[in-house]
DNA sequence: CCTATAATTCGCCATATAACGAAATGTTAA
DNA sequence: TTAACATTTCGTTATATGGCGAATTATAGG
């Protein structure tokens, strides 16, 4: 129950929904999802650390980015279920649509950022 | 969105999670509830309205009494899904089993009370 | 009609949570 | 070594939420 309460307390805010949805298409650095909420980068943190708790997502260290991915595989089945049910509510949402169109123009400039170096 | 934050929301507490498993076998009046949580009536009957308003469950007035149920073929397919989760992922949980049993002296007592009328 | 009972609404209080900024940590690059 | 950057941790503050009791509504029964 307290890990199930754990997971469904991960869910229970709107920009860590919108934070999880952005992940369906792939790694993002914190950085990237800061830009996408407009949160302060302490609050996006936390908010990714309660999702990595929760094993919704994972992170990786790449230098000095971390980069999160869905846990999808490695996740509970609950989770899995989860994030599936998630998905699925959402697909046609539009603050998830809108976002989804953000984040291919954050991660198209960071990669622009990136070929400069 | 906002009707998905209201449903995961409204799973988001031990209690509420409590009451919707304990509807799985049937319906239940609000007394029933309030002695398998062992919490004030006002308390139960804002917890029974938040999981009404998230589409979870219907209530039924009979006389005095109003009855709770799973709301399940009415519901939103997205809490359907939800309610289908819930129920899986709790299916071996410790504290639902306690209360499946609890639930089931709970109506035989209130049976034997219907019987002295 | 009056009382008891079931349930809800309302107002209050304590705790939980989300937000921020400042400071700390770790890493790259000058 | 220093400076700049990405991220996290910590402390604070405002708001949200869960809990209760008192008052309210509605119904059953004496």
């Amino acid at each position: 129950m307290f890990d199930f309460l754990t997971v469904v307390k991960a869910l229970a805010d709107e920009n860590r929904i919108r934070a999880l949805l952005a992940l369906r298409d792939g790694e993002l650095c914190v950085c990237d999802i800061i830009e996408l909420l407009d949160l302060a980068p302490s609050t996006v943190s936390k908010h990714l650390s309660i999702l990595r708790q929760a094993r919704f997502i994972d992170g990786r260290k790449d230098g000095r980015w971390i980069y999160y991915r869905l846990a999808s595989d490695k996740a509970p089945f609950q989770v899995q279920e989860a994030i599936k049910w998630v998905c699925d509510s959402l697909s046609k949402d539009d603050t998830a649509k809108k976002d989804a169109r953000k984040i291919k123009q954050i991660v198209k400039n960071h990669a622009k950022k990136s070929c400069q170096t």
